[in-house]
Parts: C-alpha cells; structure tokens; sequence
DNA sequence: CCACCAATGGTAAACGATTACCATTATGTC
DNA sequence: GACATAATGGTAATCGTTTACCATTGGTGG
C-alpha cells in the first residue's frame, strides 16, 4: 500500500471516508506498528512528537474511525451509564437527565436511558447493562435497586458504581445507607412549605403526596406532620391522599379531596404535575385558586412560574442535581473515593400566584 | 472442575453469582465446548433439546452474564440506536422519546440519548457512534444531517440507517429525499389551525414560528399563507415573530408582538410550549386569553389540556411517531427494505378554551 | 569509550464472544 | 446392513483494539 508520508505518488491523495481501516491498516499506512497507532491516538505522551504527528496525519488522511467496542473490550470501560428513570418525560425527571447527559458528555461518557415505567422487570434489564458491561455505572432515578433479590442477597454480588438521584435506595437484602445520593432536605422542605400555608393562615391542609413507597414522598409528609405539630394543628390522616408523582393522580386525588365533608383550604401537591392536575380540577368544579384553595407544588418545573396561577412551589436545584450525580458516578467508576457519599443541595420556596392568605 | 449436571458432588452447588465467568469458563462448567454454549445460548435451535438445557442450567446455577460488547464485537452489532435531539427536556420531544424507547426496547435495542442544545458539534459527536460502531442507527429530531460535510460529500460516505423524526433533514451535499420520516402532514396542519382562527373570525392572525430554519416550521407558516389567502386576506409579514420551537420564544416574541400598533386578534404559535409562554406574557400584560386574543398551539403536549386556559392545538400523535420511528429504523438496520420512506401520520385540531370567536 | 538508564516503538497476547469449517453421530431409505 | 443425509457439537479463527513485555536507540556521566 502507498505509504501517505513518504509520497512517493505524488498524485493527491485520495481522501478514503469510513473505508474499513483499522489499527491494522492504519498501521501499515503510516508505515509504523500497530502498537503505535494505538499509543499515538489514545496515550500521546507515550510516543514521540514525530510518531504521533505521522499518526495522526494518515489517521485524518483516511478518515480513521476507531471502533469504541473493540477498546471498551480490551479496557473493560464501556463509556456509558445507564440511567434508570420511571417516567422520562416527566418534566421534573427530563431536566435532570438533559443535566446529566451534558455532565456525562463533558467527560466522555455517553448515558443510555432506560424508561421503566415503574416496572420492576424493566428496571432488572436496565440494572443488568453493567453486568453484561454494556455500562460502567448507574443513575438510579428509583427507590429500588435494579437487581434481582437473588443478587442482592448473595456476598459475591457487589454493587456496581452507582448513585441515586433524588431518592433514597433501599432493599430488605442489602445496606444502602452508604449508597452515595444526591437529594434535597426533603422534611425540611416538606416543612417548609406546609409552614408557608399556616403562615397564610391555612389550617386545613390536604396533602397530595408522591408515591409513598418512596423515601422522598414519605420525608417530606414527614415535614408536614412536624410543621403542623410545630404549630399546635392536629394531624387528620383524611386529609392525605396517596398519589404518585404524576399529572393524573393530581386529577383524581383532587376530586377525592373534593368530595370530602370538610374541605381543605389549600392543597400541597409533591410534585408540580400534581399541582397542575389538581388546579385544573378544582377550576373545572368551579374553584379558584387562590381565592377559594391555595395550592403548592413541588419542584418548580422549567414552566412553574408560567401557568396560570403561577404556582408557589419548592424549587429544587434539577441542573445541579444532574450533574452532581454525574461527577459523583463518573468519580466512583473512575475509582475515587467519594468522601461524602450523601449530598444533600438547597432547595428554596418560591412564593407565587397559586397561594395566598385565607382571610 | 466439578460438572453441575453429573452432580458427584453432592453438596448442594454453590450458587455464583457475577463471577468472572466467560463462556470458556462455562463451558468447562457444563462440560461441553464453548461453541455449544454460545449455541444454546443465542442459537437455540442449533442444539438438541438434552444440550440446551444442560447449558441453561450450568449458566443458571452460576449466573452467567454474556459480555455484550464483546458479542458486539463479533457480530458488528451494538444493540443500540442513538437519538439526536435538540433538546431532551422539551415536552414533546420527550414525549416522542418515551414511546420510542420502548419500541426499541421491545425489539432488544438500547437508545442512547444525544441532547444537542442545537450544537452542530455536539451533533456530530453523536453522528459518530455509528461510525465507531457504539450504535447502529440514528434518530434525527433535527433538520441537519449529523456528519461533517466533508463526509457528506464524500461518494464513499453512505449514510448509516437514520430515520427522520417530526423534521425534514437536508443537505447540500446530499440527497435527503429518500431519506426515511415520519412526521404529519404540517403544511395541511398550518393551514387547519388559521382556518379555525379564521372561522373564529379573526382576521389578524399574528404567527410565533419554530425554528424558521426547519422545514416543519416552514411547511406550517406555508399552511397558514394558504387558508389567508384562501380567505381573501393579505399576508403581512410584520405579524410572523421567527421564534424557535421553545418556552422562551413564546415570551420574547409576545412582547414584539404587543408593541405593534395594530394588535392581533389571535397568535399562533407553533408548538404549545411557546403557546404556554405566550399566553403568560399576555395575561402578564393585561390580556385575558380567549376574550382579549386567542392563542392556538401546536403537539398537544401531555398538559395542554389542564393548562387555564386549555389550550386549543393541533395534536401530534406523539406516541405513534416515535414508534414508527424506531420500527422504521430497526427495520433498516435488519436490512429489510423499507417501502414508505415517508410516513405521514395524521393530525388533529383539539379545539379547547384559549381560542374563542371574536365577536 | 563504556556502562547505564530513559525513551521509544515493535511483537504478540490478551479481551470474550460468534461462527466457518469439519468430524462425528443419529436417522432414514432401500 | 449399507449408504446417504441430516443433526449435532467441537476446534480454532476472528472481530479491532490495548498493553505487557522486550529490543533497540540515544543520551549522559565517569
């Protein structure tokens, strides 16, 4: 084969696109070894100026494409991490993964997305990329862990890297108080905003909550139940009803809360699809938020302050979140120590239109 | 090593999970060559009945998990799809995304997620997994084809099985015409939205555009020219705002809007999300959306519906988009040909509150 | 000028599957 | 029972990298 430094053919070079040339031919073109090649493009200062401008010229010349299969073979690091998420176009969800997908991106690692829908057979498929090493880590949007009980029970089995967004892991096989997460205080913020109702004068407080298997959804009625006790209001257990993070279990718990004796005079929706669906419930039965109930929501999705009411919500920190789960995930794959495996980042009350006092 | 299957050993077998086992190991486990593990494993019916289940059994006890990326390797096969999109977090696009997700993953195909930000080099970044084999395929949402021109130019460069979703990416150095899509009908789609404005009685009807780049967004002001002029009504350009498909959008071009001396009676905007921005702006500014100005969007994002006031649009039928996308895209990658390259799902008006008539 | 060491680059063996090719065994036909 | 044919399963090559190990080269100090 024409040798495309020494130019012995001086008629141009033909560029060649995507042909299939490996290390191999690459190698034979440039007129060094394999071994070269290799160094030259992926460890640079292991080779001499010379040797690595020689290299990288005939590898642009021909259009070299290295084949990430073959090197994550060899290396055992696929590049990718997988992230486990019940619901992906749940708005507060995608804000953290397009956060995470950039943070990943920036360091070279590509993020496989698994939709489970809350299905636990899915979440077992995507938990085994690592195993079949598909990926090297995973972003666990959940509060369960991916793998089978089986697994988790037996000593042999340990965890992958992985770090959980938001929630708090837990499994009756395996200890995962030291599995690293990153969450906000959500008692403190689930205090925070039932203390912003009392403050308004609210004092029948109906909560639609998240789904209350999980850690997060629990911490903050947790919050609740302290800030009420806090001032003196007893808890009425009537007053929750049990939802699941999403838009229609706003629509329905509302009406359920509707159809109560006594009505609630603001609601705390765990999540901001919540709050909308049961805004827009409570209009069509003919009420106005705020005059008639206040309510609050959780999260303050990227369209939050633009509905109408603009909803008085608990912000939390989606883009930091996202990438910190990324640094934290890339950091442990990478082999770091993690010092503290548990961040915990400030969310902060953002008062709106959707709230307002009793009197 | 002890044979799972003759069983000498009576002692119940220790279960293994995660080891280190590869299918030589396995093999040597069910006392049978690696070849017929592979068999059994990915090719059961080239094995007998008697040689399937020893395997299965051996690859039970021991929890063998094949290395995909080395099968990868062999086969030249990922088992992934890479999805280019502008922008993850935007509702109807994640919406598209949900869907396409499980259809892949129904046929056994992982989707890697590409959030461009509109950034040709993130793009490309993206374009290239499939040239170095980490992906078999690609799911453009925008209307640029994610390669180097350099590339496209190129006779030897043929384009990797790519599906267009909701767009109509071109090049000038390639024929895209043939290039797989599926998308609605905009043109007709534009025109359908003005016709209802019109019918409405609106005779000002300003445009918040998408991004005027994209043939969507052309196709549907094109649709909008042809019910005006159908109705006897001039075009006037100085009522199109060029927006960008975004939140955003809706908020700025709103504001332009507000500032022209002849007020519109209706704005239509060219996705919901820049509808929702819109319709806050105005009520920021004292307008009562439908009384003062009418506001049509476009997708039908999941809360249209329970937004105040509801939004009238044009429904996309998002789930059905993206899995005839990847339907589309598994397919090419099989190497099954693909009769209708461009499939033109149908669209809906949903008539709701923020449109009303202007008398 | 020699001994020594660092820098450089080559050879070949991995990584862990799949599969072409072949040898053996089972099945069926006459 | 002999033979053709199908079914089965083993051996070893292969996919395209990376890297352990080694050989060579060049530079430095004595």
């Amino acid at each position: 084969m024409e040798n495309v430094l020494t130019g012995t053919n001086k008629k141009p070079l033909r560029v060649l696109f995507m042909s299939n040339i490996g290390v191999k031919e690459l190698a034979e073109i440039a007129g060094v070894s394999t071994a070269s090649v290799s160094r030259a493009l992926s460890n640079p200062n292991r080779v001499s100026k010379r040797m690595r401008k020689k290299v990288l010229l005939a590898a642009e010349q021909v259009g070299y494409q290295p084949n990430r299969l073959a090197a994550s073979l060899r290396t055992s690091r696929s590049g990718n991490i997988v992230a486990i998420i019940p619901d992906i176009s749940d708005t507060f969800n995608s804000g953290v993964i397009q956060s995470l997908e950039r943070a990943a991106a920036e360091r070279g690692y590509s993020v496989l997305f698994g939709d489970t829908q809350g299905i636990r057979e899915r979440e077992l498929v995507y938990g085994n990329m690592v195993n079949s090493k598909q990926a090297d880590g995973i972003i666990v949007f959940s509060h369960r862990l991916p793998f089978e009980d089986e697994l988790l029970a037996s000593d042999d089995f340990v965890l992958p890297p992985m770090v959980n967004s938001c929630e708090y892991a837990h499994s009756a096989f395996r200890d995962t108080s030291l599995l690293p997460l990153v969450t906000i205080d959500n008692v403190k913020a689930g205090r925070e905003a039932t203390e912003h109702l009392l403050e308004l004068g609210h004092k029948d407080i109906a909560v639609i909550t998240g789904d209350i298997e999980s850690p997060s959804a629990r911490q903050r009625l947790e919050g609740y139940k302290e800030a009420l006790s806090q001032a003196g209001i007893p808890f009425r257990s009537e007053l929750i009803q049990a939802g699941d993070y999403t838009l229609e279990a706003g629509v329905t718990s509302t009406k359920k809360i509707l159809l109560a004796k006594k009505r609630p005079s603001a609601i705390f929706c765990m999540c901001d699809e919540s709050a909308l669906g049961c805004i827009a419930t409570l209009r069509e039965h003919g009420f106005d938020v705020p005059r008639d109930i206040s309510v609050l929501g959780f999260d303050d999705i990227r369209f939050a302050k633009y509905l109408s009411p603009s909803l008085t919500t608990i912000a939390q920190p989606v883009e930091e979140i996202g990438r910190r789960c990324a640094e934290i995930l890339l950091d442990m794959i990478d082999g770091k120590e993690i010092e503290e495996p548990q961040t915990i980042l400030p969310h902060k009350l953002m008062v709106r239109d959707s709230t307002s006092a009793i009197w």
